[in-house]
DNA sequence: AACAAAAATTGAAACGTTTCAATTAATGGG
DNA sequence: CCCATTAATTGAAACGTTTCAATTTTTGTT
């Protein structure tokens, strides 16, 4: 490239970065790259930059609407940095977690954002503790002073529970997350503080923990139905889990919205398409990514001002008539 | 590394590449190794060796289950291979689509697996052109001899029709897709295939055009149900147009599977919880993952044989209850 | 036209690997 | 115990950039 241009080395390499070169020089150089259809080495530069201009993304799974819509907000901002994605799926599994960091720590990323599967945080700590810029999304680790943009969840499940009470619902059972699960306990939180609010007492029977994953759910469905006292109305703190709710009572040829109340979390255009309609609590997805997107590339600019930054996104209710007015 | 470990640099590099080494010598490296938390240089090994263990993957979307269960399917091949997977989108537009391909050129990945958004093919040929392995998925370029993993969409269809025609329907109304799109073109063959092996005339005017993005067909459902002379059957082919069919009949208060009969593309969860059930062609979209990543691997080992390969998989028939029994 | 100052260019060194020819060490046969 | 093989090690060169001190060119002033 610089032999056939003539032009010294270090020139060219002045050109590629921006910088002023004469307008005689800039012509050749320019030449000499379409003639040569060069593509500056990356690697070559990597190596010297330290920088690779790339990003890893790890969300506990790439066919879930929440992590493709984050995903998608995510590439939105970095793509117009020119900034890669490498996307990789913990499968929910701590151990896959792990390795998955590993593996983007080989391959050198220049930050990571990730939602962690747990509330276990050493391999996040070493990250830090390593420099490599991190943002959490969805989920704060206890205990580690990291970046990071959740939503609201108490406020989410809070709205939610409200909008029951209000609707008459007395007996509200919950399918809860892993107690290991930041984001699981705020929104369980967020049923147990409207409750209390509405001095309603808490009924430890009514609370159901489950996977927050596909089918997740549906042993606790099962067992809220079977309650000699059954709850009026049923709260289902992720997708999945309302998801396995529609298609157990579906199953079970129970009413949704006439023999019981459901309300969800996470909307996705078919619930509103059902018959009756989920009423869900909706999370500002896309901006989630877009929010973590840019506040690592901050980060990675090395403005470490407020450090650490937690955003907070508001949640939403989106009404549906899987809720019955029992007044 | 090999100055701590006081082992030449050649028997390191050896020895993490994993050939013989000496067991004195090897324990010295892996204390070495223990002590430094050390990690090899991908950037440096890449700029010798010419690879990045990372491929590219092109989609038209990050957010619709065609892309998902896709990239899912690779990454379980990749992971084992230890290739980290960089994942963009072409946003459905062709424009983007060819930046892309330039940004993953510049990146360096070592292959990509791509769906084209168009028949547009100048920058795919440049790609083999300079040796790039590339492994087309879901649809073929005409005139582009490339290996690629796609379904057999022609009987796909066909299926669905000759399904249509048993249940009697006689006039079935297509949402087809972009007749840019290779996909399309081959379910609209079906449809027309199946049609004429049961003598049933062709009717321009039941077969519309609409984008396979979101909300695409919602013109074309308007259109076949103000013809004087209505279908009695439509049949979406794909994902996309089919929800945009569930969705536009629930809003004017059409009865799927009663007022007019529904055959869509594409499986989700969901199609199955409505009531009515919406029959499908299912297509086997982890697999197409795995077979365009198992064939990109072969071609990145330089294995040429048989190039180029084009998989056809099959589809299968979901029934639902959206079809209506007419005789 | 001469000179000082500013701007642009140059090429060597470095980044951390792989590779390879040359060297050294280990092994085994008689 | 010596020599011939074979096995393992060594360190220099190369990969394609960036960076920087040294040098050359250009510009502006008088």
């Amino acid at each position: 490239m610089s032999r056939i241009s003539g032009i010294s080395i270090g020139t060219v390499s002045r050109y590629l970065n921006g910088h002023k070169v004469k307008q005689e020089n800039q012509l050749k150089i320019e030449k000499a790259i379409e003639e040569l259809g060069y593509k500056v080495n990356m690697m070559a530069r990597g190596l010297k930059t330290n920088k690779t201009l790339t990003i890893g993304v790890l969300v506990p799974s790439v066919t879930d609407i929440f992590s493709n819509q984050v995903v998608e907000g995510m590439e939105e901002i970095l793509d117009s940095e020119n900034y890669g994605l490498i996307v990789c799926s913990s499968r929910n599994s701590l151990a896959t977690e792990k390795e998955k960091i590993l593996f983007l720590k080989e391959k050198r990323v220049d930050g990571i954002i990730m939602m962690p599967v747990s509330d276990e945080s050493e391999h996040v700590q070493e990250l830090l503790k390593e420099e490599i810029p991190v943002i959490l999304i969805d989920r704060l680790l206890d205990g580690v002073e990291c970046d990071a943009v959740v939503c609201d969840n108490v406020n989410g499940s809070y709205k939610a529970i409200e909008q029951l009470i209000r609707f008459g619902h007395r007996r509200i059972g919950v399918i809860a997350g892993p107690t290991n699960v930041f984001t699981a306990r705020e929104r369980l939180n967020g049923y147990v503080r409207a409750l209390s609010d509405y001095q309603i007492p808490i009924d430890a029977s009514l609370i159901v923990h489950a996977e927050y994953a596909k089918g997740g759910g549906y042993e606790g469905y099962h067992q809220l139905f079977n309650m000699s006292d059954m709850p009026t109305a049923i709260f289902a703190t992720n997708y999945e889990t309302t998801m396995t709710g529609v298609k157990y009572m579906m199953e079970k040829g129970i009413k949704i919205g006439d023999d019981i109340s459901l309300f969800g979390y996470d909307n996705t255009d078919v619930f509103q398409m059902l018959t009756p309609s989920i009423a869900t609590v909706v999370q500002p997805m896309n901006e989630i990514g877009e929010h973590a997107a840019k506040l690592l590339l901050k980060r990675i600019g090395n403005d470490y001002n407020f450090y650490p930054i937690v955003h907070r996104l508001k949640t939403k209710i989106l009404s549906g008539t899987s809720v019955k007015k029992l007044i």
